[in-house]
DNA sequence: CCGTGAAGGCTAATAGCATTAGTCTTGTGA
DNA sequence: TCACAAGACTAATGCTATTAGCCTTCACGG
């Protein structure tokens, strides 16, 4: 039958970011990646170099959707929140978040890595700070916009991966506790100190 | 030549955790393990239930070691410091955080899991809060302690996660960014509203 | 003393996985 | 029309974790 390509590279990346986030990533094998396509696993050497390759290339497409639910997040703010700096970002943050519980496995993923690999080029890391950047800068000026903003990433990411790993086990509203964190940074910030 | 032990579980762990710290949890295999004590791979069997057991065993003890690590800093402080609540919880986050730079491999072991057995036991991960609790408790008072303290906790935690996966590329002073985070955080603790 | 059994080692075998090599088929473009 | 590149397949390799079954040593009750 082949050689009319019988799969896209675009359709495997989605597959496997579906089987990885329902089956978990230790049960994402060649084998059954091709297989939900109906081909046989060394085939996919065609479509990536290796594993690594297409675990990467998934990472890329996590980052990237996670940038669009940011954005999509923050224009569903009602025209005065996203006037007031503070409160838009806010309404991003919370878009993350709730990227990152919808998505936990492949979130995880994402920035679980030390050094290997698999992370996203500079230019997806890049896209993936920027909208969080420029909302920043229009809250403490352009100054301290760098280290305002990774101290609010970190806070986010923080609170993200420790709810996904099942460390915040003693209960209580994790949705409050995330607001009431958040904004507490954000009250530190607006101090003139 | 057996029956006598030629091998602790206790140092199994602990090889464990320097192979994986020098050569990465993927090059970790029982082979790898079994033969820095000249025995063959099948015999861990002896000591662990499964590989699984063997990294759940390795968490625990990373855990342990963070938080003597915590403490040790924490006592390291001038008197002066470990009087005021505040400086003695930033000189314990400082401990924290050298502690995942000095292991970043097995540090994010303990976090980075997704749902799977990896995670060490309830009792441990308290041991873990326990002793940052107690000192927010002092900052913020008893009732606001919990929330306080996850907020802080993601912060720092973040921060780690974010440095080791190589995010922070723009440069700058990371060792001043965290002060700054830290110090911003607690100062929002500090406002009333 | 002896003998028995558990602890802890070994070798051999299995099954799953990523990856490589080599073959075959099918459109496309010269 | 016909070569050739793309893309599929099967077969084979080597590394892994894990299981099964065997063998040796010592502690301990009789």
């Amino acid at each position: 039958m082949p050689y009319p390509s019988q799969v896209q590279r675009a359709d495997l990346i989605d597959k496997a970011r579906e089987l990885i986030e329902s089956e978990g990533l230790d049960r994402l094998t060649l084998q059954s990646l091709a297989a939900a396509f109906g081909i046989a696993a060394p085939s996919l050497y065609h479509h990536f170099k290796n594993k690594t390759a297409l675990l990467a290339a998934v990472n890329a497409a996590t980052a990237s959707a996670l940038v669009e639910a940011m954005l999509a997040a923050a224009s569903q703010a009602s025209a005065e929140d996203q006037a007031d700096p503070t409160s838009a970002l806010i309404h991003m943050l919370h878009g993350y978040r709730m990227f990152a519980h919808a998505h936990p496995v492949t979130y995880s993923m994402v920035f679980a890595n030390t050094m290997s690999a698999l992370k996203p080029d500079p230019k997806t890391a890049e896209a993936l700070v920027l909208p969080l950047q420029e909302i920043m800068a229009r809250v403490v000026g352009a100054a301290k916009s760098l280290p305002a903003l990774r101290g609010g990433w970190a806070l986010v990411h923080g609170f993200v991966m420790l709810e996904l790993a099942g460390q915040f086990q003693r209960g209580g509203d994790l949705d409050n506790a995330f607001e009431t964190a958040v904004r507490t940074y954000m009250d530190g910030l607006r101090q003139p100190e």
